[in-house]
DNA sequence: AGTGTCCACTAAACCGGTTTTCTAAACCGG
DNA sequence: CCGGTTTAGAAAACCGGTTTAGTGGACACT
C-alpha cells in the first residue's frame, strides 16, 4: 500500500474501497500506528491550539485562585469551539523564548503591559493575540474591566463608613526586581482609591500604600510591616481578595476584631471571599467572563486575518458589601474628629 | 542565501562567518521571520511539552482546588526541567480523539482509571505514561497515596468521638451517566470508612452513603438529599474537602452547628480547608507532592525508553484534626445508646 | 472493437525546517 | 608551485505526513 493510501483511509476514506479502507486500519492499529501528530500539523498548517500567554512562571499561577477562575472562562470557550490549550510561560527567565517555540494558532495574553518587548515580538510573528487587562496597544483587540471605577467604589464604601485611616494594600508585579512600575491593573486601581481619598480630604501619603506578592501570605506580610511601622488603620482597601484575606488574618493575629476594629475590603470576588469569615466586602469582576470574551475575541480576529477594527471590550466591576466591612470604631472616630 | 544559512543562522552560528550569521538575523526580524516552531517540532522529534490527561472537561478542572494544586506541582517540575505543558482533555467528548492529535513528548494522567481504553491506546502510541490515583496497570509507572489509609484514619478519629450515625458523603465520577462504577480512589476511601466502621459495630448502610459531584455544591446538594430523606447524622465523612464544605454549609442552612450538633471530617486537605470557619478537620495528602513526582517518573522514563522496572510510588496521607469535629452531641449519644 | 468515464490506487510535489554530505575557494607548509 | 587541509556556504536528503495530479484497468455505450 502506499502512504497516499493510508492516509486517505484515516482523513478520506472516501476515496478509497471502503473494504481497503477498513484493512488499512485494522493493520494500522495492530502494529500501533497512528499518523504522526507533528507531521500534520506541519501541512494543515494550523493546530488548533490557543495560548493562554502570562509573564509569570507556570508554578504561581496554577495556585492563584483569580487565574484559575480566568483559566476556567477561556478553557470553556476553547474547548466549545475545537482548540486546545497550550499555557505559554518564561522558559528559563526569557518570555521571548517561549513565544518562539510556541506551537499556537493565537493568544491569550494576561497580565502583560503594553511595553512588553513581548508583545511586538508576537506580531511581528504574525501571530493573532488578544490583550487582557491591558488596553494600551490600540491595534490589539482587548478585554478589560473597570478596575478604576470599582476601586473608587471600594473608597467610597469605607468613606462613607466614616473611615479615615485606610491602609492601601498593593499588588507588586511579580517581576518587581527588575521592574518596579506597578501593573497597570495597580496603577488603575490605585488611581480609583486615591480620586475618592482625596475628594474626601484624606491625604494618601506614600507609607500607607504597602505593597507585596498578591497572595495571601503576601497581603499578611504588607499588612504586618505597616503595623510594626506604626500604622494604625481603621480600614484596609487591598487589590486584591487574597491579600485581603491575609491582612485579615495578620490583624486577627494582633487581636483586632473584624469588622469591629478594622473593615476590609477585598477586590476580584474569588469564590473564597465568601467563604471566609466574616465574609468579604470586595468587588467583583467578572474574571471568568474575560476569558470567555478573550477567547471569542481571539477568534473573531483569527478567522478573518488582517480584519477589521481591533475591538475593545470594558466590563463592568460592581461593589459587593458583605461581613467584613462596618462603620468605623467610635472612639477612633472620635480622635479623627479631635484632631 | 541558502536555507542551510539560514538554519545555521539560528542553531548553529558557529558554522557560519560570524559576519553572515549576524547579517542574517538581522535581515531575519526585519522580516519578522521566525522558524516555524512546527517545522522544527517534525525534524527535532520531541516537543518539549509533557501532556496532562483528565478525563474532565477543561472547565471543571480550573475550578478545582485539587487539580489546581496537582497542576502547581506538575508545573513546577515540568518548568524546571525546560518542558511546557499541554492539556489534554476530550475533543467533542471523545479523549481517545484528544490523544491521538496530542503532541506532546510523555503524559502524566489523573483521574484516569486502569480500565479506561485510552491508557491501551496510549501505550500502542509509544507515548510514556505515569498514572496518577491509579495503580491497576503494573507496566506503567504510578504516584498514588494511601487513601485508604487516610480514610480509616478519619474514620477512626469519628468513631473515637462517639458518634455512630456516620453519613458518607461520596465522590461520583464525572462520567457516571455512562459508567456507574466508583473511581479507583473513591473505591478505595469507602473501603477504608468501612473498614473501620464495622470493626466498630456500625453498619454502613447504602442510604447512609449519599454521592454528588466532588464540588462544593454537590457536597451542599448532597448533604440536603440526605436530610431530606430523614437521616440524621452527627458526623459526615466527605471524600473530599469541597464536598465537606459543602456538606457544613448545607448543614448550617438547616441550623445546626459545627461541631457541636455535627462534626465534619474531609479528604485531601486543600488550601481552603484551614480557611473556612470552623476549620475543616480533614484527611491530609501530598498533592503538590504527587505533581511533582509524576513528573519526575515520567522523565525517567522517557530518558530511558524500554526501560527498567515501573517505579510505584506511594505516598503517605495523615488526618489532620481540626475545628469541625468533636464530641457526639450526648443526648443523641443517650438516644443511640438506650436503642 | 473503439473510446470515453469511473474507479481505485499511486507517484510526486509540498509543508518548513534540520542535518548530512559536498564543493569550491582560501590557506598552508615544504 | 603543488598537494593537503580548512573554511564558508550550498545541495540534497530527510522528518512524516497531506494533497494534487496522474495512471491503468474495468465497465458502459455506440
Amino acid at each position: 500500500m502506499s502512504k497516499t493510501a493510508v492516509s486517505f483511509a484515516f482523513n478520506n476514506p472516501d476515496r478509497l474501497s471502503s473494504e481497503t479502507a477498513t484493512r488499512i486500519r485494522e493493520v494500522a492499529d495492530h502494529l500501533g500506528y497512528r499518523p504522526h501528530p507533528v507531521a500534520r500539523l506541519l501541512t494543515q498548517r494550523q493546530t488548533m491550539t490557543l495560548g493562554v500567554l502570562t509573564p509569570q512562571a507556570l508554578a504561581v499561577i496554577f495556585s492563584n485562585p483569580f487565574f484559575a477562575l480566568f483559566s476556567e472562562g477561556v478553557a470553556h470557550a476553547a474547548e466549545e469551539l475545537g482548540y486546545e490549550l497550550h499555557f505559554i510561560s518564561p522558559r528559563n527567565g526569557s518570555l521571548a523564548a517561549a513565544v518562539r517555540r510556541a506551537t499556537v494558532d493565537g493568544v491569550v495574553a494576561i497580565g502583560l503591559s503594553g511595553d512588553h518587548p513581548e508583545v511586538e515580538q508576537i506580531r511581528s510573528a504574525g501571530l493573532p493575540m488578544v490583550l487582557v487587562d491591558s488596553e494600551d496597544l490600540p491595534e490589539h483587540c482587548s478585554v478589560v474591566v473597570d478596575d478604576e471605577g470599582g476601586a473608587r467604589a471600594a473608597a467610597e464604601h469605607l468613606v462613607e463608613l466614616g473611615h479615615r485611616d485606610i491602609l492601601v494594600v498593593a499588588v507588586e508585579r511579580p517581576d518587581s526586581a527588575t521592574d518596579p512600575s506597578p501593573t497597570g491593573v495597580a496603577e488603575r486601581r490605585l488611581r480609583g482609591y486615591r480620586t475618592v481619598l482625596t475628594a474626601a480630604g484624606i491625604d494618601l501619603s506614600p507609607e500607607w500604600i504597602v505593597a507585596g506578592r498578591a497572595s495571601i501570605d503576601g497581603g499578611e506580610a504588607a499588612f504586618q510591616r505597616a503595623w510594626a511601622y506604626g500604622l494604625r488603620p481603621t480600614a484596609v482597601l487591598a487589590m486584591s481578595d487574597a491579600m485581603a484575606i491575609g491582612s485579615m488574618r495578620a490583624a486577627r493575629q494582633l487581636g483586632l476584631r473584624m469588622p469591629a476594629d478594622l473593615s476590609v475590603v477585598g477586590f476580584d470576588d474569588i469564590d473564597l471571599a465568601a467563604l471566609v469569615d466574616p465574609a468579604l466586602t470586595t468587588v467583583h469582576q467578572p474574571i471568568r467572563q474575560k476569558g470567555v470574551d478573550a477567547v471569542r475575541l481571539l477568534l473573531a480576529e483569527m478567522e478573518q486575518r488582517s480584519g477589521i477594527q481591533p475591538e475593545h471590550l470594558r466590563l463592568e466591576t460592581r461593589l459587593i458589601v458583605r461581613g467584613s466591612s462596618g462603620p468605623v470604631p467610635s472612639q477612633r472616630q472620635e480622635v479623627q474628629r479631635q484632631v
